[in-house]
DNA sequence: CCGCTGATTATGTATAGACATACGACGTCC
DNA sequence: GGACGTCGTATGTCTATACATAATCAGCGG
């Protein structure tokens, strides 16, 4: 009872200038990255470190978990935790918005509708959207623009079933992505990257002669398992580029 | 002493089948995916929760402090939380090992040494490896088959002042990329995407006909700020692709 | 020698209480 | 009225403790 507490109870939560556990998280860090804790290597036990850092479990068991939810070690329990095996297979990709790419090169930007259909879905529009039984789509085509060059084409089905309102809005000023962005909420989307030699249609729309290397990005789109839109954007070979970046600690910052 | 201690202390740590905190948390993410809590939206304080899921707010904090890092949520001091607007932008992207992917396929895999040279590095290679003095390097030649097709050109620069043992292998078996990632602690890498007409060392070594789109990936390889290698893959339009989900609760599993 | 059982132990989850810090709001003073 | 300081509040960090759980390992009986 009314404990008179000497002063502060822990000796070190604001001593540091930045907090505990992050200073923890760095050091662990720097120690597997330098490679002196190599794949593999069993790391030392909470208690261990809690007796090293002179802090309490709770504190260094926040930075093992965090670390784990980082994939950069593993935990087991009653065993021990271990640096994990960096994975090359996965980086995060910067999949730009077309419009905000290009405005951050302080290019002119314009936009062009160049048709919009609504249908009763192909065969091959439902296997776009992964669905069996048909359903209204809207079927766009459009042209983004940049310095008065074309710079990519982009086809888009949006399955009307999932977004009503979208059959009342005429695409002719705002891209569809931006307005599907900014009205419908989704929860996964799934990037397809290939190249092509640009058809025939693309050549058009794009001005290019004969022979032209197009990236080619497919997106699909869902919202509860259900597809909300396919979109297929075509780039010319050489104005556009995709780069990932991969960080085996992989903070978001 | 010895406290009796009636029973537990809380009367939830064990209730639940799964953690309660994992309950929370996806309870909250359930509102934010339906799009119930939209982009912008303030979710209940923390002692708020504290009181709606009658638990500790070390308990709503550990949830919150995820959803944040995983960049569901923004949180502002003294203002509260707020749902952050979906970044389409970025996505796990799936970059397999050549030989790995193959093998999943079930397909036969071959490697082949095309050529293999040390020399001191050229004016472009030292812009390739990101530095200014020169230094020695190894550049190798090679392509990767499946089912007895050519599928992949890889040609790779290795900084040999930053990875001195790989000039005493001669890759002829073993795929320099694989002894690299068994050998060399990294700690960053980037990738470069991007389409191109095959030209005619491409057009050979892939066995392809003349006007052939190529995927190219570039890939640069860091440990402590400097470039362990850069190489550049060539894969003929019709027998790969990339692909990248993204989930923006994103956990990994 | 095999298989079961119980002890041991490292991690997983949760609590209550404390103090730190940033920042908005509001009131004061010139 | 505008600059400035105080106060309240939500989040940020940390501690000490408690109990749960899973997996290993040693010991024991068959």
């Amino acid at each position: 009872m009314a404990t008179p507490r000497a002063s502060k109870p822990n000796g070190k939560a604001q001593a540091a200038p930045q907090a505990l556990y992050q200073r923890i998280r760095a050091d662990l860090e720097e120690k597997i990255l330098s490679g002196r804790w190599p794949p593999g290597y069993r790391i030392p036990f909470e208690h261990e470190l809690v007796e090293s850092y002179n802090c309490s479990r709770m504190t260094v068991n926040k930075v093992l978990s965090g670390l784990a939810a980082a994939g950069v070690i593993e935990r087991k329990r009653r065993v021990g935790s271990f640096v994990a095996k960096p994975l090359v297979q996965s980086a995060v990709l910067h999949i730009p918005d077309i419009q905000a790419e290009i405005a951050k090169r302080g290019e002119a930007y314009a936009y062009e509708l160049l048709s919009r259909k609504r249908r009763k879905a192909t065969k091959d529009d439902l296997e776009r959207l992964g669905i069996d039984k048909s359903c209204d789509v809207l079927v766009l085509s459009c042209r983004h623009i940049a310095k008065g060059r074309p710079f990519a084409l982009e086809e888009r089905l949006i399955n009307l079933d999932v977004v009503p309102p979208a059959s009342d809005i005429d695409f002719t000023r705002v891209p569809p992505g931006t307005w599907l962005l900014g009205h419908v909420p989704w929860n996964e989307a799934e990037h397809r990257i290939t190249a092509s030699l640009a058809d025939d249609n693309a050549l058009k729309a794009l001005t290019l002669k004969k022979p032209a290397a197009c990236l080619v990005v497919e997106r699909r789109t869902w919202r509860k398992n259900k597809i909300i839109t396919s979109v297929r954007v075509t780039y010319p070979n050489d104005l556009y580029q995709l780069t990932a970046r991969f960080t085996p600690t992989g903070l978001r910052s």
